[in-house]
DNA sequence: TGATGGATTACA
DNA sequence: GTAATCCATCAA
């Protein structure tokens, strides 16, 4: 237990964790995230309020047998499946009861390049983790670490980075694949870092695209 | 109970 | 541009 200079650290990013969900966001960027065998520096990222007049929340509603994570502490993993056959990852953030989330859009393998290679068949190495469903997948991150304490021991951990990204650095602009809300600019990335995925507007399945 | 659309990705 | 493919949510 004499070791301050491992503990220090994730004792500052739970409080930044803790914190409201932009500023928690932008903390995030840089952090490392190891689970099976790989690691990525997170590159991009979006917030979610909870139950705050997000519309683009999953915990907008409320409480749901999926969403339970979100209202708990800070710094667990909020995994949710969608289209049928991804998973995407959140940190949930703020004061429990709150139900603020930031999804981790991208990251920069960093560790395990050979692992993630063979999880994401063949592509290239930068998009082995560009965009939401790809990191969980080079990842291997599924329903199983549904959650998960980032800042513990458990199957994924998050650390913070030796050198945080500069202000900046920062970038900020619209959601991704989000309906409304387009006036908020919750998301983050690191300007310039060739990982972070494309801006698309979200595109409706049946009917012309209308504003 | 049925319909709808999704915090996506891969491929034509 | 569209298919793939499961699930949460909502209307009736």
């Amino acid at each position: 237990m004499g070791d301050r200079t491992r503990r220090a650290p994730l004792t500052s990013l739970r409080s930044l964790l803790a914190s409201p969900v932009l500023p928690a966001a932008r903390g995030l960027l840089g952090c490392a995230l190891s689970a099976g065998g790989v690691t990525v520096r997170i590159t991009e990222v979006e917030a979610y309020a909870g139950t705050a007049g997000d519309p683009a929340s999953h915990a907008h509603r409320g409480r749901t047998p999926r969403n339970a994570v979100m209202f708990g502490p800070a710094g667990h993993l909020y995994v949710y499946f969608t289209y049928g056959m991804h998973w995407c990852a959140n940190v949930v953030t703020g004061v429990e009861g709150e139900a603020s989330a930031v999804l981790l859009r991208a990251g920069s393998v960093v560790s395990g390049l050979e692992v993630a290679r063979l999880r994401r068949r063949s592509t290239v190495d930068r998009d082995l983790a560009r965009g939401p469903a790809r990191l969980c997948q080079a990842l291997g991150i599924d329903g199983t670490a549904y959650g998960t304490d980032l800042l513990g021991t458990g199957p994924v951990q998050l650390r913070p980075p030796a050198v945080p990204v500069p202000d900046a650095q920062i970038a900020a602009g619209p959601r991704v694949g989000v309906t409304g809300a387009h006036d908020r600019e919750w998301r983050f990335w690191i300007a310039g870092d060739p990982t972070v995925s494309a801006y698309r507007r979200h595109v409706p399945r049946k009917g012309p695209g209308q504003l």
